[in-house]
DNA sequence: AAAAAAC
């Protein structure tokens, strides 16, 4: 255990974090803020809920107390993939700055740019940005980056996911190659240890990641369900609920128009649910997320704009409403509750359809959930398709008809009905006691069903192996032909084979 | 398959 004051900082930024409540660090700042504190690069390997941000806040406090920036010259700059994420970071500042004469702009898309103009020409300390606002304001001239000292790139991994490294490549070179980097990543795939090696000036590597596993204390339900259908699923999901007790939970969808039908259906059903997700105006993203940390929501039906970086405290309930698409997803869902060694319950809901996509989460988590048994009537989710079943019965209607005609019918009828009596409607829930949770005899039978995924996994790496890295003549060739007109300053994502485009073709 | 992010 160490306590903040033992890490070099002030007494004036001791307070401010002794005013919020802290008195011990965790690990990532025990290990980054003394580093950071002397001016070194570090990459932390580290993720959400590790108290990273403050990790990098507090000694970019201190070392920016001294000094004054310039009109559209900041001397520090914080790069987070989401809003969401930048404007947490913002809030970090606003806490433990405050008394202090720093001044910070938070750049994001979805809001005005006046605003942020006007505190750039007054000249800040701390930018804080999405990597596609902040170069719109550069490209405006309304910035210079050339006065940063301090540069923080937040959850790099996930920029790499969202297609912004090109963006954080950019950024780095607008910034003076003399100046303090501090990169955060939870997972280090190659491209992102490419760019630490091209950007960072000899780092001090921290890590305080988690395995990619699961916490322990996080008791995670499988609720199988016999049909792939929205109307089942929901069915199963208010029955989760009502069948829990929740103090605070959130239900994640893999796509925003579903978060838009659960957060809706489970409102009128007398739930206190709103959705979060990218279409949504910034404003309403900001103010749902601070009711739902308030304690003022109940529930948060999300994208996976939740499901990573966002500092909501503790969670006592997750629900996958679909499985995720990709296991990763799945590990960072239900991360959102088990915070801080607490308990959390999730569960989460499987079609038929969506097998694959389960093997997957198992096969990462390496875990055996238990399973729930929902005593539903089916048939009532059923009912309403079964006339257009000739559509496969995955009821994704083609567009223009869409709307019109699920909304209504999906929210008022039988479903609504079918929730009347709490009681009957309450899952005659059967949970396995938790040692039998994983019958041995069912982990042989998953591992020999591995063959299958195996031999896949065995094969690609010798499709994709050629194509990644050709023959040194052939990429001499390339570097000498394929890009043209940059000199030595030859941006490196531009001599990145793009193997896939290759193979698709062969 | 989807989501995220700039106007």
């Amino acid at each position: 255990m160490t306590e903040f004051s033992e890490l070099g900082l002030s007494p004036h930024t001791l307070q401010a974090i002794a005013d919020s409540g802290y008195t011990t660090a965790t690990p990532i700042q025990a290990e980054a803020i003394p580093v950071a504190l002397t001016g070194q690069d570090v990459l932390g390997i580290a993720q959400t809920g590790t108290g990273k941000t403050a990790a990098f806040t507090l000694p970019m406090i201190e070392r920016l107390a001294s000094g004054r920036s310039k009109a559209r010259m900041p001397r520090s700059l914080v790069i987070a993939p989401t809003r969401e994420l930048a404007d947490q970071v913002a809030a970090s500042f606003e806490r433990y700055a405050k008394g202090t004469k720093l001044s910070w702009a938070l750049l994001i898309g979805g809001v005005s740019f006046g605003d942020q103009e006007k505190k750039l020409d007054r000249g800040v300390d701390v930018l804080i940005a999405t990597p596609g606002r902040l170069l719109d304001h550069f490209e405006r001239g309304k910035l210079l980056l050339t006065g940063v000292q301090i540069m923080v790139v937040d959850e790099a991994d996930r920029m790499l996911d969202m297609g912004f490294i090109p963006d954080i490549e950019r950024i780095f070179k607008l910034t003076p190659p003399k100046k303090q980097t501090l990169f955060f990543s939870a997972t280090m795939p190659p491209e992102i240890t490419r760019l630490t090696k091209q950007f960072l000036n000899d780092p001090v590597r921290i890590e305080a990641s988690r395995p990619a596993t699961t916490g322990e204390n996080i008791a995670q339900h499988l609720v199988r369900i016999p049909l792939a259908d929205p109307k089942a699923k929901r069915m199963a999901l208010r029955a989760l609920i009502d069948g829990a007790e929740i103090k605070n939970g959130i239900v994640f969808c893999n796509r925003k128009s579903e978060v838009d039908v659960v957060a809706k259906s489970l409102k009128a059903h007398g739930h206190d649910a709103a959705a979060i997700h990218g279409d949504l105006e910034q404003s309403v993203r900001m103010k749902t997320l601070e009711a739902f940390r308030k304690g003022e929501l109940k529930l948060l039906v999300a994208s996976d704009v939740a499901a990573r970086g966002l500092d909501i405290p503790d969670v006592s309930h997750v629900f996958n409403f679909d499985v995720p698409h990709h296991a990763d997803d799945y590990v960072h869902r239900i991360g959102r509750t088990g915070r801080a060694g607490r308990s959390g319950d999730t569960f989460m809901i499987v079609t038929p359809a969506d097998s694959r996509n389960l093997d997957k989460v198992l096969k990462l988590t390496g875990k055996t959930p238990a399973e729930t048994v929902l005593d539903l009537d089916w048939s009532q989710a059923a009912g309403g398709d079964r006339q257009r079943e000739g559509r496969s019965g995955r009821e994704r209607p083609a567009r223009g008809e869409s709307r019109s005609r699920n909304r209504r019918p999906v929210e008022a009828q039988p479903e609504a009905e079918a929730a009347a009596p709490r009681e009957e409607q309450a899952p005659r829930e059967v949970r396995a006691p938790r040692e039998e949770r994983a019958p041995l005899e069912d982990r042989p039978a998953r591992e020999e069903r591995a063959p299958r995924s195996r031999a896949r996994s065995e094969d690609r790496p010798a499709r994709r192996a050629p194509e990644a890295r050709p023959p040194r003549e052939e990429r001499e060739e390339r570097e000498q032909t394929g890009v043209r007109g940059f000199g030595d300053d030859t941006p490196a994502f531009l001599m990145i084979p793009i193997p896939k485009m290759a193979a698709a073709k062969g």
